[in-house]
DNA sequence: AGCACGCCGACT
DNA sequence: GTCGGCGTGCTC
């Protein structure tokens, strides 16, 4: 008998499988799925059985060793290789996602103890990481990369020794020799959710509408359900009598909340409802041990409810019979990483192998999952009204163009002033919400109209305050604030354009006697920061809270009853055909957050437009009305949900050969749609609207068509038959979010 | 992806 | 003469 392995390398040579001898002794123990290490070349490498054949047409090797994979079965290998077919990835890549993260590795040595306990801290700031680089005393692009990638979590890097390649360990070791870092071990808690005593809740009565709901769902079936409720009419509580009766049925269930959400705050009510020993909880800031653990729960069916981001829909978990998507239009069950994966469609896939139900929950779906409703694709439910009551706040819009006609050029309109005092006076909490963080998005020469832009990424630098630097929010990149134009020597320079920190600033300005905290990315860094700022919110009472896209997700704050949005057009302005649908989703969400108890919530809207339909149908959660105004402008410009939108990325470091690349695909695309008469839209290539990023050239070709069979084989030929520059990458995503 | 082979220039 | 640059080709 013969084994075919496939390697644990993302290189597109080896996506393949290679075929070895099994020696006497392992041939009854050896199964599909196992680990093994195997001779390759002069070399040793890692690799996954995927099949066992009679022969080969190779003068094979032998096996060196194998082991025990618990993740990996015929079913994973499967669906990995429907991952690799449809998302355009290697097998090897595909596989990986069946593992828990960071437990493959060249050597075998390296694997991750079940139990970690000691953390290796490389104590340096990125600001001192930057100037060691920029001081040329380290060399090697591999070690600059490295120490980048190192640091990238603001200049503290925690990790388990255990669990680095040899490279990063050789890597850091030489480092640390040189005096360039420290290493300290220490050993801590990083669980933001260990040891949570939370007192046992038992189950609400559901309302009428949500035991309609609740009843149509059917258990052991495969079906598609949209569950379609306003902000707060309780779908929580349905997702958690769903899991209790699959529980009663001894299977698991599969829960998907986007990572922004998955919240101490919505945890805790899991937990006290089911019991933390229940619940496997996978979060992007588990540590590789960690997650290992939590893993091994699962696989041995000690977890039945599995509740994570994008990537716990590949949860080992047994059988599963039910799967729930929360939010389901949110853009991060799209995986920007390679392989590109949908979570929803994986969900769909997995759901029908397991013959169960698959939930959708959203106040405001994806135009194509209520499409597919109104079809009768997917079953309808519906709740109208909120859970306990509460009435839906009341909502203003405020036209910021009769501010400045009267005089008011700050940031906050009168009628939210008026508000803020009101509430200060009540001592009831309030909410801002600006999409953009920093201090000032552009700066430009009032003379010549130059503007900074970062030298990597063709985009322009923001202004932080704080530090009192220019930074790019693609790449990282810092430089000194500019006080003379390059360009003209002009020493006008302005600050455009406002962010989390200027509003900040100004609040404290105009209301000098209020407490406030912001919340952004700059200010949630450690682990623990995120709530630890939420429970000083809530519980030393602030005033106001200052925050992105962060403080609008799944929170439930009893005290606040004013909510206001600085700029409600910062996602109506962007050049995506999905920003009307976007500001729906946002503002739906942001209102969301006031008054979800007994008091009346207040919402203030600022915008520039206030006639757009997004606005002010955000206003009442009108969704329906809403999709009926969208999904005609859909339908004629051809995109989302009345076709699919592949996107095939090139990058190169070297303009000339991107630009050559992308147009010999096109070309060769253009010849085969034509000669074969496929029926789809192919634009000619151009560049990406960001067409810089990290140094990096970047054009692209945009096919909109019905991504089928046909499709996907096209796009296969594509790359199989068309020889393809070794600097120039090509990346295809089928309906990306992210369309910069 | 590694790693060796091999073909050319440069240098103790 | 040999050391070392990186283009090419192969790994079951």
């Amino acid at each position: 008998m013969i084994a075919q392995v496939i390697l644990n390398s993302n290189a597109k040579d080896l996506d393949r499988t290679f075929d070895y001898e099994i020696p006497e002794e392992m041939q009854d123990k050896i199964k599909i799925g196992n680990r093994v290490i195997v001779p390759f070349g002069r070399r040793v490498e890692e690799g996954f059985i995927v099949g066992f054949v009679d022969e080969s047409e190779f003068k094979t090797k032998p096996i060196i060793s194998f082991e025990e994979n618990e993740f990996i079965n015929e079913e994973k290998i499967e669906m990995a290789k429907w991952i690799a077919k449809r998302y355009f990835a290697n097998l090897s890549d595909s596989l990986k996602l069946m593992l828990p993260p960071g437990t493959t590795s060249k050597n075998f040595d390296n694997r991750v103890k079940e139990k970690t306990e000691k953390f290796v801290y490389l104590v340096k700031t990125k600001d001192e990481i930057e100037e060691l680089i920029l001081s040329k005393k380290i060399k090697s692009e591999k070690h600059i990369r490295a120490l980048r990638f190192l640091f990238s979590n603001n200049g503290i890097m925690v990790s388990e020794l255990e669990t680095l390649t040899d490279i990063s360990k050789s890597i850091i070791k030489t480092l640390e020799r040189n005096g360039y870092l420290e290493i300290k071990e220490e050993q801590i808690d990083r669980n933001p959710f260990a040891n949570r005593a939370v007192k046992r809740t038992k189950k609400l009565t559901l309302t009428e509408e949500q035991d309609i709901a609740f009843n149509k769902i059917k258990m052991n079936e495969y079906k598609e359900y949209l569950l379609l409720g306003v902000t707060g009419s309780g779908k929580t509580e349905i997702y958690m009598q769903l899991i209790e009766e699959n529980l009663k049925n001894n299977k698991s269930s599969i829960m998907l909340v986007p990572e922004i959400s998955l919240t101490p705050q919505m945890v805790d009510n899991f937990m006290a409802r089911f019991g933390e020993e229940r619940i496997a909880l996978l979060h992007s800031k588990l540590s590789v041990g960690e997650r290992f653990d939590t893993w091994n729960r699962i696989v041995r069916g000690d977890a039945k409810i599995i509740i994570g981001a994008r990537s716990a829909i590949f949860a080992p978990a047994k059988e599963i019979g039910l799967i729930i998507i929360d939010e389901e239009h949110d853009s991060s069950y799209q995986s920007e990483m390679t392989p590109k994966y949908n979570a929803k469609e994986v969900a769909r896939y997995i759901a029908n192998k397991n013959n169960c139900p698959l939930v959708l929950g959203s106040a405001t779906p994806d135009m194509l999952s209520y499409k597919k409703a109104l079809e009768g694709k997917i079953e309808l439910l519906e709740l109208t009204k909120r859970a306990n009551n509460a009435s839906l706040p009341e909502v203003e819009i405020v036209d910021l163009r009769d501010e400045l006609a009267h005089g008011n050029h700050s940031m906050i309109s009168r009628k939210l002033k008026e508000e803020i005092e009101k509430n200060l006076e009540n001592k009831e909490q309030t909410l801002l919400f600006l999409n953009r963080r920093g201090y000032s998005t552009f700066i430009m020469c009032r003379d010549c109209g130059y503007t900074v832009k970062c030298k990597n990424c063709n985009i322009t630098m923001t202004y932080h305050l704080k530090q009192d630097k220019l930074k790019c929010h693609y790449c990282g990149y810092e430089t000194k604030r500019v006080t003379i134009c390059p360009e003209c020597s002009s020493t006008n320079i302005r600050y455009f354009g406002t962010g989390t920190q200027k509003l900040e600033q100004e609040i404290n300005k105009l209301f000098p006697s209020a407490s406030t905290i912001r919340m952004d990315i700059d200010t949630v860094t450690k682990k623990n920061s995120h709530e630890e700022i939420l429970n000083k919110f809530k519980n030393e009472n602030i005033d106001i809270l200052i925050g992105t896209q962060m403080i609008v997700k799944g929170h439930h704050f009893s005290n606040v009853s004013l909510v206001g949005v600085i700029a409600a057009d910062s996602s109506l302005n962007i050049e995506d055909f999905r920003a009307n649908e976007r500001t729906f989703q946002l503002l739906t969400q942001v209102e969301g957050r006031a008054g979800r108890e007994k008091k009346k919530g207040r919402v203030i809207v600022q915008t520039y437009n206030p006639d757009s339909v997004a606005i002010e149908l955000a206003k009442e959660q009108n969704y329906k009305e809403f999709y009926e105004s969208e999904v005609g402008i859909r339908k004629q410009l051809k995109y989302p949900p009345f076709c699919d939108i592949i996107m095939l990325s090139f990058s190169s470091s070297y303009e000339q050969d991107v630009i050559n690349q992308s147009k010999k695909i096109y070309q060769y695309l253009k010849k085969r749609v034509i000669e074969e008469n496929i029926g789809i839209i192919l634009y000619s290539p151009v560049p990406s609207p960001i067409d810089k990023i990290k140094n990096k050239f970047r054009w692209r070709i945009i096919i909109k068509c019905l991504y089928e069979d046909n499709i996907n084989k096209l796009l296969q030929d594509m790359l199989e038959e068309n020889e393809i520059k070794k600097n120039v990458r090509i990346s295809i995503e089928i309906n990306p979010y992210n369309m910069m």
